[in-house]
RNA sequence: GGGCCCGUAGCUCAGCCAGGAUAGAGCGUCGGCCUCCGGAGCCGAAGGUCGCGGGUUCGAAUCCCGCCGGGCCCGCCA
């Protein structure tokens, strides 16, 4: 495929050949975007070193310099600038090019990476005793996108979601059901219901009781051993996570099976990876000081306590080293639910006949908010020692707090804090169904307001909504804490998801109006306007091999905007169908369908849904 | 005490990893644009000591060091 890319690596090919005759040592340039695009499409800064080895003007350097590059005349023109830089722009002719290619191919066709990977990736693995809040929506939205990502690259990409489902979160909630009174059975969605009335309730409960307290100890106890509480515990928890996904299906997410805590415990993987351990001489018996009878893991952490029993560490290590192969895979696996794709979602069993459905893979990546990374990198390092092959990637993001606004809204009283961190225990949490309930809401009206007429208004608002939430919790930098505010959250204007949802519905409409084929160009007259949507739409890969290799999706996100935008300016400026030179009008249908097709690739990979009207 | 992350326009954020040419968006404010493929849009204006100080460099928002502010982590909890 031709594309901005395609010409960047063959121009820097180019720029880096004629280097060679100037014998520098080593020379590191710089070739690529220029600060201001009125500059060119490309620049470099090769010239400044030659200027610096041979004492001439950087002027000069670059004259002599852009002489020497052999470059497609047809496809790019270079000139040197007097500050120094070399500016490269693309041509009618590449731009011709590119779009009959797009036109021949109805889109961009394959983005391929060389080296085809088997990828795991684990993301939401939230505990099953509540609903999601928005903050475990930024963990659902970014992994969803990634495996997208991956997917579009073609690699083989296996989508897991964890359930702790013998944890302390679960104990509470059990010892609510079974020592505390409440009803099993609600009218509230049920995850909701759990965590919002039971959970927290019981959680206050215990801390006020040491009789309740050891009642969870009870609890945990039977639920790690696999007893008469744990099959008590084991449908409600079910339950609760088939609602969970529904949400999280809601965001247009999918998984591909599920891995439950129990089954890691019950099927004694932990004693697997604990010989494995010692073998390999990663942990060691400590027989005096402060960890006296303990085993600790690459003298860092305790792993084993001086009683025999693991720390949490231990299962997210075996986890780790499972889903790399580095201790065997034992489980049955059954299908679990059949999702809103189509597919199917198989989850783990001690008993059955399906087996072997799961692929260890080569690089197994895992998201979590900033907090956890000190307790993954240590796993990552383990494994590391392990392996030399595998890898494991960890993928941190800052966490998701509430304004001060929102939070004196959830807890109904004044806040000093001019930021609040969520916590289902007290109960200070955003909804992630109602967040996408509330927005629903505010894009109904809109269309009410706007498009009375249109069919499917719930359907479509709740795609607006989904857009919407997506693109605001995937476009700020993974390193960046996010402030969420509900005010901020249902504005639907501007640098927002249905922004770019808005440019698809106008070139999809102008495309059902024309009704007609769009042929192979032979000729282009582009004004600047249509130039800079062409030189947009030229960089979709260029922005999908970025977020690859930073495993970020910030940029594509940006790009994604900023191509919608170049879309908008070309719609306020230019008129399509009434055209009256026909030339010009097959051209600007050309461009509409082209734009239409790449938007759409976009907008799969970042799981922003297309509405041909809203 | 040790460590991680953030600090760019009134607000929310790109740009920093691979240092270069007048630091970009969105929201908000002010002013324009629907006889026109849909105004969830477009155009323009105002608005910035890139937290502060030092260093490296011909050149620093970007790299290094030190401060200051904000968030977080550091258990034989999970």
């Amino acid at each position: 495929m031709i594309s901005y890319l395609s010409e960047l690596n063959s121009l820097s090919e180019s720029i880096n050949k004629a280097m060679e005759e100037y014998n520098i040592a080593k020379p590191t340039i710089y070739v690529g975007e220029p600060t201001d695009p009125s500059y060119g499409d490309f620049t470099t800064n090769a010239a400044f070193i030659i200027s610096k080895t041979f004492k001439i003007s950087p002027y000069e350097a670059a004259k002599d310099l852009l002489y020497k590059i052999k470059v497609s005349k047809e496809d790019i023109s270079g000139e040197a600038h007097p500050s120094g830089f070399i500016n490269f722009k693309l041509t009618d002719s590449f731009y011709l090019k590119f779009l009959n290619e797009i036109i021949k191919n109805k889109g961009y066709g394959e983005i391929n990476i060389s080296e085809k990977k088997r990828i795991i990736i684990e993301h939401t693995s939230v505990n099953p005793n509540k609903a999601l809040h928005v903050g475990h929506a930024r963990n659902v939205i970014l992994g969803d996108t990634l495996y997208r990502l991956f997917k579009r690259l073609g690699h083989q990409v296996t989508v897991l979601n964890y359930i702790d489902d013998t944890g302390v979160q679960v104990a509470d909630l059990i010892v609510g059901f079974k020592y505390l009174g409440y009803s099993l059975e609600s009218n509230d969605k049920y995850d909701h219901y759990c965590g919002d009335v039971v959970y927290v309730n019981a959680n206050k409960a215990i801390e006020e009781s040491a009789e309740l307290k050891n009642k969870r100890s009870e609890v945990l106890r039977d639920l790690e051993k696999g007893g008469e509480i744990y099959r008590f515990a084991r449908p409600i928890i079910e339950k609760i996570v088939r609602e969970q996904l529904k949400s999280t299906w809601k965001l247009g997410a999918r998984y591909d099976l599920l891995n439950w805590e129990s089954h890691f415990v019950h099927g004694g993987y932990w004693k697997k990876m604990f010989d494995l351990l010692k073998e390999k001489g990663l942990v060691k018996f400590v027989t005096e000081g402060k960890h006296k009878n303990c085993w600790v893991l690459l003298d860092k952490k305790v792993l084993v306590r001086s009683d025999g029993t693991a720390v949490y560490i231990a299962k997210d290590l075996t986890y780790a080293a499972w889903k790399l192969g580095l201790i065997p895979d034992d489980f049955y696996y059954y299908a679990f639910a059949t999702q809103p794709d189509g597919t199917k979602l198989y989850s783990t069993s001690l008993t059955g006949n399906l087996k072997s459905l799961y692929t260890p893979a080569d690089e197994a990546y895992i998201l979590i908010d900033q907090r956890q990374l000190p307790l993954q990198n240590l796993i990552k390092e383990t494994l590391k020692a392990l392996s030399a092959t595998k890898e494991y990637k960890v993928i941190a993001y800052g966490l998701v707090a509430l304004s001060k606004s929102t939070a004196e809204k959830i807890a109904k009283s004044k806040i000093e804090k001019d930021i609040v961190h969520m916590s289902g225990r007290s109960g200070i949490y955003y909804n992630l169904d109602d967040l996408m309930s509330a927005i629903q809401q505010v894009a109904l009206k809109l269309i009410n307001e706007r498009n009375p007429t249109l069919s499917e208004k719930e359907e479509v608002a709740s795609k607006v909504a989904i857009a919407a939430i997506r693109y605001s919790l995937m476009r700020p930098d993974l390193d960046k804490q996010i402030v969420f505010d509900i005010n901020e959250a249902l504005k639907l204007e501007g640098d927002t998801g249905p922004y770019i949802q808005y440019t698809y519905a106008r070139a999809s409409k102008i495309l059902e109006k024309a009704n007609m084929e769009v042929s192979l160009l032979d000729q282009l007259i582009l004004s600047e306007e249509e130039k800079q949507l062409l030189l947009q739409m030229a960089k979709y890969d260029y922005y999908i091999f970025k977020a690859y290799f930073s495993t970020s999706v910030t940029s594509l996100a940006n790009y994604a905007h900023e191509l919608a935008s170049a879309f908008n300016v070309f719609y306020e400026k230019k008129r399509v169908l009434d055209e009256q030179d026909e030339t010009l009008r097959k051209m600007r249908l050309a461009l509409v369908y082209a734009y239409k097709l790449i938007i759409a690739d976009v907008m799969n990979v970042l799981g922003l849904p297309e509405l041909k009207e809203l």
